[in-house]
DNA sequence: GTCTATAATCGGATAGAC
DNA sequence: GTCTATCCGATTATAGAC
């Protein structure tokens, strides 16, 4: 029974408006307003907006981070993968405000361009751990050139799925289904897989449509 | 001899500086700063900001629907293909502040919003007609789920590469290299080219890197 | 910890002289 | 067409009472 605490009502407000207005377009009275506090006492718990930002991207890093540590050398399965693309697009989906209005958040919060370029790094590394697993179970073909434009295409499509999606429907921001981001991605990987599992992406991808 | 207006070079100047830092960083003083004149002269030839923005959008449209007004039943060649997308990213980075911060901008001005959508399904629609193309001359090979799949993925490419690249080197962000986009958009459609075709696509497509 | 009141700043936009 | 001066509104942030 124990009430929850101010400050994280805070973040957790911020994090929905941002998410469905947009950062830019969220200022601190909307937020202390939706809270049903003042102002002063918003301040109170955060020196500033940006700090608010910050704290949620350490948040944001340390899901990322942690989802990101793909483990070396281990033989993974086709459903494996799909299942850590889904965890990714949530994560990435729970944090979408980074992503929508990313060259204007980046350059207003200096401090978070290198740690995001950090995390973008990673991605591309851990789809070619992926890949490359894949590759030494023989179930993927692929030469060095296509891997390097294959990991990179799927980065990017982690990174802006969501957002092209919703451009369909502007008018409701609030929820984003991952489902068809794995499509995309399962879809991206289909023709270099062996023909076995090629099958099995074509019958499981449409669940998650 | 004669002189620019100053109205286009209102026009001129918001782009450039709407593109390197980012529409919603850019203010009418700094427009008007830039241009050595007055922010009242700036509210003579434009009401608003939205109205340069409009403005500037109305030039994008035409010539994104232009460049998109493809031909159906026509057999066209990789070369031509490559070519095409060559244009494609060269348009989309010369108004590449719309996509940058596209959520944020969409939104503040709301009566693009209709309009952009139009033109991505134009896209969509446009490498549907290309990848028919292809298919009619045997030069491509793809299952109806996997084109719908393959038209979006182009599609989401185009609209992002360039913020996606730059995000690498965040502080010089003049100009863009649309070669690499060109690069990659070819190498989505790789796989499902002919064994001849997809040679040609290796071997030309090192030179837009 | 929370409030009210208010300062400080900034950006968009207008009025009126030249 | 262009300028200077200025207003207005919004937003971030602070001061000080409770």
């Amino acid at each position: 029974m124990k009430k929850v605490k101010t400050r994280d009502r805070i973040l957790d407000t911020s994090l929905q408006l941002f998410n469905s207005l947009g950062e830019p377009n969220v200022t601190t009275l909307l937020i202390s307003d939706e809270l049903e506090i003042s102002p002063g006492n918003l301040y109170y718990h955060f020196k500033s907006k940006g700090d608010i930002v910050e704290e949620l991207f350490d948040g944001f890093e340390a899901e990322m981070l942690d989802l990101l540590a793909v483990p070396e050398d281990v033989e993974i399965s086709l459903d494996q993968f799909g299942f850590f693309l889904h965890m990714l697009f949530e994560a990435v989906a729970r944090y979408r405000f980074m992503y929508q209005d990313l060259v204007n958040v980046l350059s207003r919060y200096s401090q978070l361009q290198v740690r995001f370029r950090r995390i973008l790094k990673k991605k591309t590394t851990a789809f070619r751990t992926l890949c490359e697993s894949f590759r030494g179970q023989q179930t993927m073909a692929i030469e060095e050139a296509e891997l390097e434009s294959l990991c990179e295409q799927l980065t990017l499509t982690v990174c802006y799925w969501s957002s092209f999606d919703t451009l369909s429907h502007l008018d409701n921001r609030e929820s984003v289904d991952p489902g068809k981001g794995v499509y995309q991605m399962l879809h991206l990987i289909l023709p270099y897989m062996a023909a076995e599992e090629q099958e099995q992406i074509r019958l499981t991808s449409h669940t998650y449509l």
